[in-house]
DNA sequence: ACTAACAATTGAAACGTTTAAACCTAAATA
DNA sequence: TATTTAGGTTTAAACGTTTCAATTGTTAGT
């Protein structure tokens, strides 16, 4: 009834436990072919499966390992955790978990508790650098998907967001726009932060006024929400800090009368799926999900293959897309 | 370097390694005062973190629970995970995972290997009574997110297809259509299953004609390649399996020019949040997704709890949200 | 026949915890 | 004074593996 161990393998055999292990384990190369035949019909009759924690307790090293986003119903976190799994080598797992700003430090512990090798971690915590140091302390590889300068102790992928605001400005002072609002979160974290100041910069820098109007969070909800707050300040485009909120914004306006992109341009950031798909669709920032994916999945796995090398940090570029949600100031 | 132990701390405090097992465990209802600050002092200086793999194997019992979805890219399972993991009771945590059909047997036996006590299987298995009767051998709770009789193994927790299948035919039939399209995946899993046979039973009851046009899956990207194909039928309305396709068929009925819903009725399912964002609105059949997570965390936990208990299952109905996507036949 | 080499298998220690039981000391009771 | 009680702490076994060194047969070489 309870689990079968390696000892009931090893008894129905006929053999000893270190025989079953190594045989089991592919290290059989010495054992006769009758020996392994014994043992894997042993295995197969008593429905035998290696207690993970024994295993992982004897090779001192787990196969897992963690991703932290903050939210999986952003689907710009969904594509890339799907992506990873999906490129997962054979023998590691994903234990995926989702924490906001506030409990993104104490959720990076529940996974190291787990026993997780690496983390790959997409949410923005208090200090990075500090739990950057605490990691790699424990020898935990940790990659971020930021771009933090003083992140000395961490492997980093990201596209760039100071690239990516400038882009977005840049498109909106093409089309004439003269005062745009630059709609997002007041809880900035550190890629929002490039995003919005080198939007600001290339902006001031034209002589476009900005006017920011904050919003709770970064969904869809707090994107409708904001539309009046928004169409108060009479700019005649704005730059949503992600697609979802983007997408908000425009069913919001839609709500009360303003029509898109004719009367208001909206330029988004990501490049979800939904972008696409969407009607007006979406003028927006691509990041290179499937790349950024890739990369922090094999910056993890190298990094917890050889602990000491040098820091390895890959950027991509971020692209505007242009579709049909921005439009020329009339 | 590497990772501090319980026998750090002892070592430190000055203490034994039981005493600092029980005084980090809470057991220390017995010890001085003096001894607990010791511990807990040397604790936080080597910054020690219990080896969950010894931990676990010791107490026998991993505090992780498995996760199966077909796919995160679907904002239906990322709400359903989302929710799920906000559920979460302190000490115990998920381990998420993606695996379409062909996949799923193995990955269940992934997350088995990986130590989880129980698993909430949204994907299809290739023969679920089965893989029910092996789990429950082996003492891991399961608990599947779909409508299946056969499955005296496992619990259950779904919204019932049958009814939703059934009032979306009821929507498109009141509204006078008289030919309509069923738009699906090829490869039925039992949930769907359900959901198709209603819908055409209910249409056949009705006489109204019903034609299908199958998809490679049940993406947006297939929902619009699917276009051209719904619309040589001359239906005026169309039943799409889930929101994803809805929401790909219409980008593709537009784009070749046929307006929804005006010259083509659609309604999806699953009731996202993109459902109501999207434009037109989706008209769709509304899937309970807190109560189903909720549920299935529950039942899971309960399960774990209490392995023998009597077969638990909990349905909850499926609801028609009208919005803009559906007319009258005119 | 005697050793050497080899093939096949096993014994036993170790991984880092938890926990029941045992132990020690000092104070309380008889 | 002898004995119990209680408080405070430790000993040691166990959990299920993996793995190195050791052991047993066998065969080959001289």
């Amino acid at each position: 009834m309870g689990k079968a161990s390696i000892r009931d393998v090893a008894n129905l055999a006929g053999v000893s436990i270190a025989t079953v292990s190594q045989v089991l384990n592919g290290k059989g190369e010495r054992f006769s072919d009758a020996t392994k035949q014994k043992v894997f019909a042993a295995r197969d009759e008593v429905g035998y499966v290696p207690n993970a924690s024994a295993r992982s307790l004897k090779r001192g090293t787990t196969t897992m390992i963690g991703v932290l986003v903050p939210s999986l119903r952003n689907p710009y976190f969904g594509d890339i955790v799907q992506r990873m799994q999906e490129g997962l080598p054979d023998n590691v797992s994903l234990s995926i978990m989702t924490a906001e700003t506030a409990t993104a430090d104490q959720t990076v512990e529940t996974l190291v508790a787990a026993g997780v090798q690496g983390i790959v971690v997409a949410s923005q915590l208090s200090n990075p650098p500090a739990v950057a140091r605490s990691l790699k302390r424990r020898g935990i590889a940790m990659v971020v998907l930021e771009n933090h300068d003083e992140l000395e102790d961490a492997d980093a992928v990201y596209s760039s967001d100071t690239q990516g605001g400038r882009k977005a400005a840049e498109h909106l002072i093409a089309l004439g726009h003269k005062h745009v609002v630059l709609l997002g979160n007041q809880v900035y974290t550190d890629n929002l932060l490039y995003r919005t100041a080198s939007f600001k910069e290339a902006m001031a820098e034209a002589g476009v006024k900005v006017s920011e109007v904050a919003t709770r969070n970064l969904t869809k909800h707090a994107g409708r929400a904001a539309a009046m707050a928004v169409s108060v300040t009479h700019a005649t485009a704005a730059f949503a800090l992600n697609d979802e909120l983007a997408i908000g914004l425009i069913s919001g306006l839609n709500a009360i009368g303003i029509k898109v992109p004719t009367e208001m341009s909206v330029i988004g950031y990501d490049d979800t799926d939904y972008a696409e798909f969407f009607r007006p669709a979406l003028t927006t920032i691509e990041q290179p999900v499937w790349d950024i994916a890739k990369s922090a999945l094999d910056l993890v796995l190298q990094r917890i293959a050889q602990p000491d090398g040098e820091r390895q940090v890959a950027a991509f570029d971020a692209n505007l897309i242009v579709r049909e949600s921005t439009a020329p100031f009339a």
